[in-house]
Order: C-alpha cells, then sequence, then structure tokens
DNA sequence: TATAGTGTACTAGTTTACTAATACAGTCAA
DNA sequence: TTGACTGTATTAGTAAACTAGTACACTATA
C-alpha cells in the first residue's frame, strides 16, 4: 500500500450531516463518500479525511466515523493503515465499484422515473422491494 | 360497516412466519396479507383471521397481531370492529390499492429482472433507491 | 342477562441499533 | 527517541424497535 496523493479535490472534500432526516450518521457519511466517488469527486489512491478530523469537523465522535470506514473497508472501498490515515483503494475493485455504483444510479434513477410516472413513490418502490426479498 | 362474507379462500388464508429471515414478525404479517390482496387470494369483505387466532396459530403475543392489522388499517387496507373482528375494507380504495399494488409488483419485478441481468442484487437496488431519497 | 369471543389500550421487558468514552498500538517526522 | 498524529479495540450508555403480559371495552348469541 503506497501512500497516495493528496489531490485537490480530496481536500475539498467534506462530510455534512443532515440531522433532521433520521438518517443514522454512519449511514451518511458512508452514503456521501460512495457517491464522491460516483461523482469522481475522490479516486483511488485519493486519502479521505482521518477520524479524528471527521468526527471534530461535525462534532461526533471518532467511533462513529471508524464504523462507517470500516464498512467501506470491508466493501473493498477504503484501505486503511493504522497510524497513517485512510484512503480510497487502489485496487481496480474499486474502479469496479465506481463503474457499478455509477451504472447502478442510472438504472435506479429510471426505475424511479418510469415508476414516478404511474404514480408511485420511493417508499412504495422499496417497500414492494423489501417484498421481492421472499 | 356490514359484516363480510366467509369466502372458501379466506379461510383458507394463513400466515406463515419465517424467524431465520431477521424481518420482525408483525413485518411479515403486513406483507403476507397484502400479497395475499394481490393474488387475490383475499378480496374486499373477506374476514381474516383473528388477533387471538394468528396469535394462538403462530405462537405470539395478540399485540404483534395487532401492530401489523393496525398499520393495514391505517392504510385503509383492513377494517376492524371491536368485538367483531377484523375485514379487507369495503371501500374502492382498498380496490384501488389492490390494482395499484399488483402493478408495483409487475414494475418491481421487471425492474429486478434487469438490474439482476446486469448482476445487481436486491440489496443494492435497495441501497440505491435509499440514496435516491435525498 | 351471561358468556364467549372480539379488538383496544397501556405498561413492561427484551433486543437491536447507534453513538460515545477511553485506552492501546502503529506510523512518521523532527 | 520523542511527540504528534494515525487507526483499532473494548466497554458502556442511550434510543429505537420489537414483542409480550394483562386488563378493559365492545359484540354477538344463547
Amino acid at each position: 500500500m503506497v501512500r497516495g496523493t493528496q489531490s485537490a479535490a480530496a481536500q475539498l472534500f467534506r462530510f455534512r450531516l443532515d440531522l433532521q432526516s433520521g438518517v443514522p450518521v454512519y449511514r451518511q457519511l458512508i452514503d456521501q463518500l460512495l457517491a464522491a466517488l460516483a461523482t469522481c469527486q475522490l479516486k483511488a489512491g485519493d486519502q479521505v479525511p482521518t477520524v479524528r478530523q471527521v468526527a471534530v469537523d461535525l462534532a461526533i465522535n471518532p467511533n462513529t466515523v471508524v464504523r462507517a470506514y470500516k464498512e467501506l473497508e470491508i466493501r473493498g472501498v477504503l484501505a486503511t493503515q493504522q497510524g497513517t490515515g485512510t484512503f480510497i483503494a487502489e485496487v481496480s475493485l474499486s474502479r469496479d465499484e465506481v463503474e457499478h455504483k455509477r451504472r447502478l444510479h442510472q438504472l435506479v434513477g429510471e426505475m424511479v422515473a418510469r415508476a414516478g410516472g404511474e404514480g408511485y413513490s420511493l417508499k412504495e418502490l422499496m417497500e414492494a422491494l423489501k417484498e421481492q426479498r421472499r
């Protein structure tokens, strides 16, 4: 694991919280980081804000940040190195992840549009998807 | 609210639990009842199993059944009458609900097939839908 | 009217999910 | 080597979600 270069884009990346949304904090962090990847705001090798930076910035506990980063590490999106920091994974897996994610958003966007045209809400879609799980 | 007739189909309707699925019991009841409506196993006016029948049948607490039925009542799917029982709502709302539901399942089924063809899991779809909410 | 069966309401207990506090261990530069 | 910074791990606290226990109120029938 070589240390990634600090790109200008990475320096501008910051998390934001919406405490009214009801979405758990750690989940928001995960979502935002994946979105940053999907929109090329972050790329392989970039260092992401440290656990403590994020915690101070957002006035949350470091362990909440850890939770998000750990999940992303398990998914192969992030690579963390104790004492050094956390980076966007360099392996082609992460690139595939980005494409995978981008295409998924495309598909889902089409779905939502199509269903919305017939009067179905996002919530209804989600519930129906849940039922498909059986 | 006139008392619905007991159709043969309604007598055959029973809930089943999958305790391994991790889906809360009350949610399973909701899902199964909606599915029974969507597949015409139950129709407007049918009486559904009583709170206590379901509780005894599935070895759960009556209040868990109540929770499911109450949510369905709020959604206009069920009509409950204290001392009498619980019925599929007679209003055209419930019929619209059935058509609405059936079409939704159709749409979602197509979505899942299409996305599955590209290697996306149900879980991924659901997560991507969540992100659409922003 | 009495009884059996119905849903309703309230409280309580348990589990799960989420977040925090804190100490430990590793890295890197001076 | 030291100090600052890094992630890691463990425990604990809180809130939310889920389920249960139990009594009350209503309905229908004999």
